[in-house]
Parts: structure tokens; sequence; C-alpha cells
DNA sequence: CCCAGGCGTAACAACGATTACCTCATTCCA
DNA sequence: TGGAATGAGGTAATCGTTGTTACGCCTGGG
């Protein structure tokens, strides 16, 4: 049942040192072709496997990287844990993922219990804008989806301004005048930034602001359904809505379907499963999760490589992919109530 | 920028040994209440922090649980990882998530690594069934989703066969003679459950099992596309689908609204987001990933108090949510071609 | 024929914390 | 009052691997 087998058995076994050993398994050239193929028939005799434990306290570090996330369940993310994954496996890495879940102190006591195990670096999606927890230590570090406070460290973010900007020009194009917008709490720099590309677009076209359009507290489909529902009982309702948030979209989109309001139009920020299947589908403003994963990834990767050069910032740009909903025009009077 | 704070350091400006601090430190009550205020400011004001890697290899096993499904990405599987991840969270435990991707040689080498890193447990969807891998060592393993080969060890999954029938014989009350079976490949447990309870259900109303309306190698959306669209085109189509899968329902659904086959009865086996959206809403047959998570975590965590007890099967049971599309009766005569 | 120099190896320490074991008082009870 | 029990704390060994240093052996140039 128990059989715990040690470097120094496998060197017994193989009639030599324990350091001559742990030179075969390292790969170190120095040693003679017939020591080397006595200890390698040893450790497959012996059925001997290195304890990663034991090497990443002599190393000083562990072959991990630590990411952290919003949230694990949220499919955005998943994809983004997913790529990352897939990035470390190949580099022989483990991945440790935790998530913050909004929290306020969560995400210092993560990276912070992180640090104990010594990963070797981390992926970060910064939830508070304090970093200050991470200050002193020389773990790398990169971000995604948002920038931390003024941190300096590798940044990975969408056009979250631009791609705003981009999807509500393409409604006022349209023809839309009012256009709500519906998002999650300001709070969070993503959305932050979406708003303000919405507020560029419409000034952009001279158009107001009008603060009844505007919904900046849904954190869940839930809430996004009941603003939504509170849009379309206005004296004078939003011709179409722009959706900040793929899951905000899905609040947004059930209460357009529910009250069978084909006539408003809607473009959501990120796409999502069924999107192309609604009718009318929903026009997205597409972003990759997974080249996201993929770019922060390698970014990481470098540092652990050595590479000392100037933080970067990398902007994924984002496209427009109309499937319809997002090109109804609006209509005569839209009156609800 | 670098300043490494060991044990000793603290012991030291503490004046008492390393031994006492890691008293202090683990919450050994024989420590005298002065002692303890000494070493436990010297501690904060040294800001020392404990080397977790250290520790566990002194310990012999990591706080660290680690987790192996199929895909990370998959909405069901990240639900399930995240509320693992909430669990563990509460005990103090990490989660190292990896993905076997359904590659053949994957798994073994997975949990040979995490074995390797010495983690405290796992949970497995187990992909082959040959687990001889991880025989001899007494890490406790809980299998989710799925049960391993014959190996003695605690088992989390949904009632795949009974749920199935529910859903098939759900259908054949309405009237359906011709109910399409649409899964991943039978090679997966859940697939080859999934279309035994189908199978059931047939047999019980003494309708014949039709070759033709059977297709199981839809490993994803496209494929289940594809064979939907096969489906419609057969001389005698059927009037409903039963789709074993969330994945292949995505696919089944595309094709159903693109030809605009309101017609056409359906049931999916998992639920999945804007199933209620559509027109018509998609009946389905609710399992909870939430629920899986949090058994199997609980499980793994009851073998770590020491549980020696048998292994556990546990069972989750299916409710059928009725949305509409499950309750569509067959339409007079469907011929498509 | 001698010595520098490279190579293969061995012995040992170190990584940082914990555990097993031991000391020295003090206290409590027969 | 003797002695066991209890409390507070220390010393050294250990976890398994790897970096360091040193040593013996063999080869080739002078």
């Amino acid at each position: 049942m128990k059989k715990p087998v040690r470097l120094s058995d496998v060197a017994a076994a193989a009639e030599t040192s324990a350091k001559t050993a742990s030179r075969v398994i390292n790969g170190d050239p120095r040693v003679s072709a017939e020591t080397r193929r006595r200890v390698e028939e040893a450790v497959d005799r012996l059925g001997y496997r290195v304890d990663l434990l034991a090497r990443s306290l002599r190393r000083g570090v562990d072959d991990t990287i630590g990411v952290i996330v919003e949230s694990i369940a949220d499919p955005f993310f998943a994809a983004v844990i997913s790529e990352i994954e897939l990035a470390a496996l190949r580099r022989g890495l483990n991945v440790i993922v935790t998530s913050n879940r909004r929290l306020p102190n969560r995400e210092a006591a993560i990276v912070d219990s992180l640090q104990q195990r010594r990963v070797a670096g981390l992926i970060i999606t910064p939830h508070t804008s304090d970093l200050s927890y991470l200050a002193s230590t020389g773990t790398p570090v990169v971000f995604v989806d948002r920038h931390p406070g003024n941190f300096p460290a590798d940044v990975v973010t969408f056009d979250d301004r631009g791609g705003a900007r981009t999807a509500v020009r393409h409604l006022l194009r349209y023809g839309h005048q009012r256009v709500a917008f519906i998002s999650d709490d300001l709070g969070v720099e993503t959305s932050r930034n979406r708003h303000a590309g919405y507020v560029d677009a419409l000034q952009e076209s001279g158009l107001p602001v009008v603060g009844e359009l505007v919904a900046t507290d849904c954190s869940d489909a839930a809430m996004a359904r009941a603003r939504t529902c509170e849009f379309l009982d206005l004296d004078e309702p939003p011709t179409a809505i722009f959706s900040a948030r793929s899951e905000t979209s899905l609040g947004a989109v059930k209460v357009l379907h529910d009250r069978k309001r084909t006539d408003i139009a809607m473009v959501s920020f990120g796409d999502f499963a069924l999107a192309d299947v609604l009718s009318p589908a929903i026009t997205v403003l597409e972003q990759s999760p997974e080249l996201l994963g993929r770019l922060a990834a390698e970014r990481l990767f470098a540092r652990l490589d050595g590479d000392h050069s100037d933080p970067v910032n990398t902007v994924i740009p984002l496209r427009l992919v109309p499937r319809g909903s997002g090109e109804i025009v609006p209509s005569g009077g839209g009156a609800g109530a």
C-alpha cells in the first residue's frame, strides 16, 4: 500500500550517489552513459517519481502559476482559465485557480497564500485597485481584463471603450436617438470604460446622456431583467439597448423576448451561446476570452524566462458581428404605457 | 526587494526557539501568554509568512486538492469546479485544476503529476476506464459524473439512465412515436447510460429502436447540427428529439430554429443559458453541477478527515422542467423531403 | 616522465518547517 | 515529603531534492 521511493533508494539500487541519480533525472550531461543507464533502469524498476514539493523547496519556486478571476463559473472566465491551463500544460506548469467572488479582502488573502506557495507567477483579474499587497515580492504578475491601480506590470485587456463606442455608433447609425445602457457597477473598470465609450458615441452625435436610460447596477442577469423592465415601462422608452456584458445581455434578452418587443434594437458587449439562434439573433461585440488567456500566458512565460523589459500593455481589438438585433430601426412611436 | 523571513528569524526576534515560534503559529496551547505575545509581535513586525512548501514537505501532504475534468471551458464543468473551489476555500485548501481534453494518456499523466505534488485528495471525472494508474497510492479520490472502472472509491453521479427514461417517457406521453436520440460517443459512460434510458422508455412502450434516429457521435455542437439536419432530411423524420447533453442541444436547437421547425418536440438533458428564452422554450432535465461539486467536495473532505467506511455511491435525481418544446404534439404528417 | 585540466562522482550542506524526544521547574496528591 | 504529573520550552533529526565543493582518475602536451 505504501512505499515511498526516494531518490536515495534509486541511487542505492543503481549503486551510485543520490546526486548522480539527480543528475540523470534532470538531464545533466555530465554523467557517463553506463551510470545513466543503471540509474534509469533503477528508476523504472522501483517506480520512482520525483517529489515535486521537495524539488520546489530546494529550488525556491514551485512549477505552478496562480490564476485569480472573479468567478470560475462565468463562461468568460472559464474560457480564459481553460486557455491558460492549456498553455501551462505545454510548459509543464500546474495551475491553481481561485476566484475572488468580489469579496473585498479575498484578493489580497489569495495572493498572499499563493505567494506562500512560491508560485512562479500570477495572472490576475484585479478587483480592488489597491495592489499594495503584492508590492514587495518579485513574483511576475500579468493582469488581465482590467488595469491594476498603477502597479507596473503587464496588462492584457480588450478595447473596452473603443468597442463600446463602435457598438453604440452602430445603433445610432440606424437612427436610434434613445439608446439605453445597461451594465455592471461602474466601480468595475471594464464597466466604466464601456460606459465611457457609450457616452463618447452619444456626444459625437450631439445626443444627451439621459439618466433614466442608464442602469449601472446590474451585477447579474436578474438585476438586468429588472432594469430592462423599467426601461420599457418609461413614458418614453428607449428604442435600443446597449448591454455592456454578456451576463446583462441574458437578462435583457429574456425581457425583450417575454414582452415580444422585437422592435427594440440591441447590441451586446460579448458574445454568448445561442445569441445567433434567438429571434432576432443578437448583434454582438465579439471578444475572445481564449485569446485573452493565451496572450496573458505568453506574457507571463516571457517574464518567467527572464524578460525584464518595461511592462507591456496589450489591447485586444473587438469586432462587431451584426446578426439582426443591432440593425433594427426605431419604430415610429414607441410609447410603452 | 527581497527579504525572505524564516521562522528562525522570528524566533530570534522573539528571543525564543524556532520550535516555540512554530508552536505559536500552529496554535499549540503549550506556550505561555507572554511568549506567545512576543512571537506574534515579531511575526507581524517582520511580516513573516509560513513557507507552505516547506511545511507540506515536512508534513508529507500538501494542502491542495487536484481536480480533473474533461474541459474547463464547458459551463457544466466550470460550475462544478467553481463549487469545489468554494468548498475548498472554506477549508483552507488550494485547488489545482486540470483538464484531460479527452486525450488518451493525459489522465494518467495528470494524476501522476498531482500525486508527485502530494495533493491531499483528488476529484476526477474519469475519462478512461483503466484506473490502474492510481492503484497503489493511498490518496483519497472521489469520482464525479462517471463511475471508475471497478476502482473502489466514492462516486457522485446523476441518475443518467433514470433521467433519460423520464425525459423520453415525457415525449412519448405526448404521442410521439419517432423520437430521435442525439448524444456524444457511447464510449463516455454518461452517454451510454442516457442512451440506455432512451431505449428503456421506448421498449416500455413497445416501440422499436430505429437506427436512423440514433446519432451517437456528437462530441460538439457542430456535429450535433449536422446530425440534426440529417434527421430532418429523412424520408420519415422524427417528430421529437431527445438530446443527451447541453452541448448537443445547442446544435439541435440551432438547426430547428434555422429551419423554423417549431413543430418538432425536444427535451434536453441538462439545462443551458437562454433555454427558457427560445421559442419555443426548451424543456430540460435539470441537473445541478453546483450540487455535484458540493457533494463531491463533501465526500472528499470526509475522507480527508479519516472516514474509512465503504465507498459511497451518491446518485443525484433529476427534475424535468417543462417549458414548451417538450410538450409539442406530433404533427399530422411530417414528411420532410 | 610530470603536471595541468577535464570528467565522473561522492560527501555534505542547505531549502524552511515540523516532529520526536528531552530538560527543567513547578504543582498536586498520597 | 516523595514522586508523578503537568507545563513551557529547547535540541537535533528529518522531509526529499539539489547546489557546492572536493577528490580521484585519465589523457595529452611539453
